[in-house]
RNA sequence: GGCGAGGUAGCUCAGCUGGUUAGAGCGCAUGAUUCAUAAUCAUGAGGUCGCCGGUUCAAGCCCGGCUCUCGCUACCA
């Protein structure tokens, strides 16, 4: 297990439509960061992989939405990302894109391999294709009327009215994006990667071979598998990607899922031409750092690619990260609810740590877990400024006070100098545990409990009293104490990069390996620091608030937008509405449908007769509470079978904007049977 | 409904293959202290470990059922 020489760390690919947010960064690229810096100093050899991942249907969407072209799009992200990310220190050995050509050039080969040793299976389907634009169309390419709610808006792969997720063909009208026209279906080859023969392979590498893996990414990977795995299709008719390398593919592409991983591939060899060692030899540790909504993907999907390739090595461990939420709601690129790396870097500027603490200290390791503005300012005040901070202003300004900056002589050691002593190697013991088993939030809560030490050694030893009667004790306490800040240096450099560079300038330090972790005598007698500054400052309520007040506004934003009615349908003809025959009837009866989360099967009493209906009301109302409430029906809808229930007819619901159905039905009864003209 | 993950002090979380009075940080209370960005240090209060059964000499940890939250998935005329 242990005998790897050196460790591939791989960061998910960010896609190119968006910057990076603070929920990329702690589930990935903050703890990913973490243990390549921890690796390095250990003296272990590193890749720490990262790239722009830039293909794919909604870049080409907001490309035409914005009138630019695809590689504007992710020009401009990418050059935020990379630019956010190295600001932020983010340590990258590359950070690459995968429209590079290294990256157009390795997938296709990639492609080609599989493709000439029959890796792949062939099968035709139908799709909708716009005859006048010439192309394929992606379910986002295609609106139509949502067979639900009759949103004229929905999108082919959901309606955003209603939040129905759709297929094309369940479009009512269908309409191209592109020209306008009605698609048509037509036949469309493409290559597909046989997950289902994988796996029995799949079963015995994982879930008998990596037991190990974190509960949420076994448990994830046992669910699919035992799900039973199908064809997946690994290219897409669209024009924006890598080339399908064979004949007879002209306009089609690599589908997104297949090239991005990939990218990690050719990002290394971007970044060094004795690649294979990293991605060939077995005594290489291969370590992918995601998220949870990546796990399919880095667990059996790029696994099975790679073993069907069979040159490549297998990851050794996925430690995915579940998500963050901000201010108790899901982040959101499209709801700008989210704190950008871009606009933190500029408002909080020289606090690249502050976030990356506060980012570790709360990830979400073990569950989803909340990002807050108070919490945000109560860990730097309270534990950045109080405990790591005051600690070196405290050992740092009496050094000044008493010795004019020079490290002192320590005399004979006492028995409480010897354990605080000893207690540092121990918890340099906890921390790399915790290190090697991806346990960041409480390694670095370990490193925090350094800095208590040696505030209690101060607190304890009272080097302020003492000074009166004995100095030569002072010596050795204060020698004791700039030890401590020594080794602080170390323990905190994976976490904290930028302050701990700060504070070997206060020390006058060199770079430290982490072996000298627990060494007592890193500073030596005679050596001289330096006058120091604060390490970090309190953040005033203030800020605070106004970050609250901007995520506020966001929300006001997002409800004015909510609120904005779907904009009128086209006008119908008198014929086409007499057509529909609605009437007011009676909930007699009301249950829910067995194995359903939406449905309820209703009997009404329409005037015309009693029968039943199936309902998708199921999450608003409890049967119970339906019964003898009146409302409008669709009597002449053509009935149709749900869960092997006849429904003969669809109750008329209003649809707030937030999605709740409320019953339309008369301010007043009126007799069953009333028709609603 | 199915599958996966989670439900432990006011808040955020630890609790390894079951074993004496269930832990930490923050917050709170009290005390000590002044070298330090009113920071620090000590002590204390606070939990029927989601609910109900079961296995066991012994269960937060194992088994069964239920319930709530999150994710994937099916249903939405």
């Amino acid at each position: 297990m242990s005998n790897y020489k050196r460790t591939l760390i791989t960061s998910a690919l960010p896609y190119a439509n968006g910057p990076v947010h603070i929920g990329h960064l702690a589930g990935v690229y903050v703890p990913a960061d973490i243990y390549a810096r921890y690796l390095r100093m250990k003296g272990e050899e590193v890749a720490f992989i990262g790239g722009s991942d830039e293909h794919g249907v909604p870049i080409t969407i907001k490309a035409k939405n914005e009138g630019v072209t695809p590689q504007d799009v992710v020009d401009k992200y990418h050059n935020i990302i990379k630019d956010s990310f190295s600001r932020f220190g983010i340590s990258f050995d590359v950070y690459s894109r995968t429209s590079a050509k290294v990256h157009h050039d390795t997938a296709s080969e990639f492609f080609k391999k599989l493709y000439d040793e029959g890796k792949f299976i062939e099968k035709t389907s139908e799709q909708y294709y716009d005859e006048e634009a010439k192309q394929f169309l992606a379910d986002r390419y295609i609106v139509g009327t949502c067979p639900k709610c009759g949103n004229e808006k929905a999108y082919g792969d959901q309606c955003e009215a209603c939040g129905t997720s759709l297929n094309a063909t369940d479009l009512i009208n269908p309409k191209s994006t592109l020209s306008g026209n009605i698609p048509v279906m037509k036949e469309t080859k493409h290559w597909y990667l046989p997950l289902d023969q994988y796996e029995p392979w799949l079963r015995e590498w994982i879930l008998e071979g990596h037991k190990e893996w974190k509960s949420n990414v076994y448990g994830q990977c046992k669910s699919w598998i035992d799900g039973g795995l199908n064809p997946r299709a690994v290219t897409r008719d669209l024009d924006w990607g890598v080339p399908v390398p064979v004949d007879g593919a002209d306009g089609k592409v690599l589908y997104v899922w297949f090239d991005a991983p990939i990218g990690y591939i050719s990002a290394t060899k971007e970044w060094t031409a004795d690649w294979t060692k990293w991605w060939k030899d077995p005594e290489t540790r291969m370590l992918h750092f995601i998220g949870k909504d990546n796990i399919v993907f880095h667990c059996i999907i790029f696994p099975a690619m790679l073993k069907a390739e069979g040159t490549y090595i297998l990851p050794e461990n996925v430690p995915a990260n579940e998500f963050l939420n901000l201010e108790g709601d899901k982040i959101s690129t499209s709801r700008n609810w989210a704190v950008w790396l871009h606009e933190y870097l500029e408002e909080f500027p020289g606090k690249e740590d502050v976030l990356k603490y506060v980012l570790t200290a709360n990830a979400p390791e073990t569950k989803d877990n909340d990002f807050t503005w108070k919490d945000f300012q109560a860990r730097n005040n309270n534990e950045l400024v109080a405990i790591l901070g005051n600690f070196i202003n405290r050992a740092l300004v009496l050094t000044q006070k008493y010795y004019n900056g020079v490290v002192p002589a320590a005399g004979e050691l006492q028995d409480v100098d010897k354990d605080t002593l000893a207690q540092i190697v121990s918890l340099k013991a906890d921390v790399e545990k915790s290190l090697d088993t991806f346990r960041f939030r409480e390694a670095l809560k370990i490193a925090m409990d350094m800095a208590r030490l040696g505030n209690k050694y101060l607190a304890d030893m009272e080097p302020w009293k003492v000074v009166k009667t004995d100095e030569e004790r002072v010596k050795t306490i204060m020698n004791t104490c700039l030890q401590i800040a020594a080794n602080l240096t170390i323990v905190f450099a994976p976490f904290l990069p930028f302050t701990m560079n700060k504070l070997r300038g206060f020390l006058n330090m060199d770079h430290l390996e982490w072996s000298e972790l627990g060494r007592t005598d890193i500073l030596l007698a005679g050596h001289k620091v330096k006058e120091p500054e604060l390490l970090f400052e309190k953040i005033e309520d203030s800020v605070i608030e106004t970050q609250i007040q901007k995520l506020q506004d966001t929300k006001k934003a997002n409800e004015m937008a909510a609120v904005t009615a779907a904009p009128q349908k086209e006008n119908c003809s008198y014929d086409d509405f007499s057509k529909m025959d609605i009437r007011v009837g009676t909930i007699i009866e009301a249950e829910k449908v067995a194995k359903t989360k939406k449905l309820l099967k209703l009997k009404i009493d329409t005037g015309i007769d009693q029968r039943t209906v199936v309902s998708g009301i199921a999450e608003y109302y409890e049967p119970e509470q339906v019964i003898g409430q009146q409302v409008c029906i669709l009597v002449n809808l053509e009935p149709r079978e749900l869960k092997g229930i006849l429904s003969q007819g669809m109750i008329l619901m209003a649809a707030d904007a937030d999605g709740a159905l409320k019953f339309v039905s008369p301010v007043n009864a009126v007799k069953n049977g009333s028709e609603v003209k």
